[in-house]
DNA sequence: GTCTATACAGCGATAGAC
DNA sequence: GTCTATCGCTGTATAGAC
């Protein structure tokens, strides 16, 4: 169920940057075309749908990286700490310390949303629930909810003041008092 | 040196929230007219230098909110506890509960923001200081600017955050919760 | 499948009447 | 100071050759 061709599986990955540098608004079809080396015509032979469609398949190309680094971590009940440093990490490593933006609060700020707000808000949603399951191992409280949403709003937000700043330092800051935050829970 | 016309003012507001709603590529001079009111005549007699001239006229403008809400009460080292709660109040109302997005963590994501760069590390980093200075009272401690940027990239995630999940109520815990974690530092 | 050529609407910006 | 009309350009999207 891979389906997509190699071809548009690379122009994803390249369209997605655009999006993270310039916005769904500023991601115009030229700078599309100079990332992926594609012309108009191949941009529409594999994304009828125009920008719509593209911003659409990166935001479907983004389930793998969740997926991978973020629910199948926090799925280890046996080890939850182990979970939480994993997530961690891979974040780190995925935001390339706090100077790559967040694709998915990106098209959040966009205005004409409204066709990929489900998806927007099922990744966060999904993301605060998995680490408030994650918590819950030791700590009975309901106060796990409250812990995940703000760790994932911390996250967010460090991305932002990291580029606003110029500092990619405040991201590592963030992630690693963070993960203290975290693990002192499980 | 209030200086600017009550037009030019009302019109500077208006940009506000059209920058805040659509972000800087979104924002065309045809919402921008719509918003304000005004046509591209008066805009451009307003601002000569275009959109670029409009945002940071924006910008400049958001300074009298800081120092009222943030930087004046955070000044009163006499009671620190009523800055931080004056502070978090102000932002509260500010950022309408969560529904309004900060117009400097918009601006930070524009790709071509490098005309603004300055003023908007500027607001960040003085917000930060701020907020450290009011910590550092009875905490003597290195870690209060860890905490105080801390405590800025929180308000940010937590409005994006809002945002994508379309629920104001993350922004109002996110902002109780860090309230009371700074009164309990002073 | 990828390209070039093109349609045409909308962009930021300017000119000039009032 | 505000308007309408218009400029030149770029935007998204389409058509059709190869």
């Amino acid at each position: 169920m891979t389906g997509a061709s190699p071809a548009r599986a690379a122009a994803v990955a390249a369209v997605a940057e655009v999006f993270r540098e310039h916005g769904y608004a500023g991601a115009s079809l030229a700078l599309i075309g100079a990332r992926t080396g594609l012309g108009k015509g191949s941009l529409y032979h594999l994304f009828p749908g125009g920008k719509a469609e593209m911003a659409q398949a990166v935001l479907d190309d983004v389930e793998a990286w969740f997926e991978a680094s973020v629910f199948a971590p926090l799925r280890d009940t046996a080890d939850p700490a182990a979970g939480l440093r994993t997530m961690m990490a891979e974040t780190r490593t995925y935001f390339r310390s706090g100077n790559r933006m967040c694709l998915v609060g990106i098209l959040a700020l966009t205005a004409e949303r409204d066709p990929f707000a489900g998806k927007i808000a099922g990744y966060f949603s999904a993301w605060r629930a998995a680490l408030a399951t994650a918590l819950r191992g030791r700590d009975g409280s309901e106060a796990v909810e409250i812990v995940a949403e703000e760790c994932v709003a911390a996250i967010q937000g460090a991305l932002i003041l990291s580029r606003a700043l110029d500092e990619p330092d405040v991201f590592e800051r963030v992630l690693s008092t963070w993960e203290q935050r975290l693990l002192a829970r499980v």
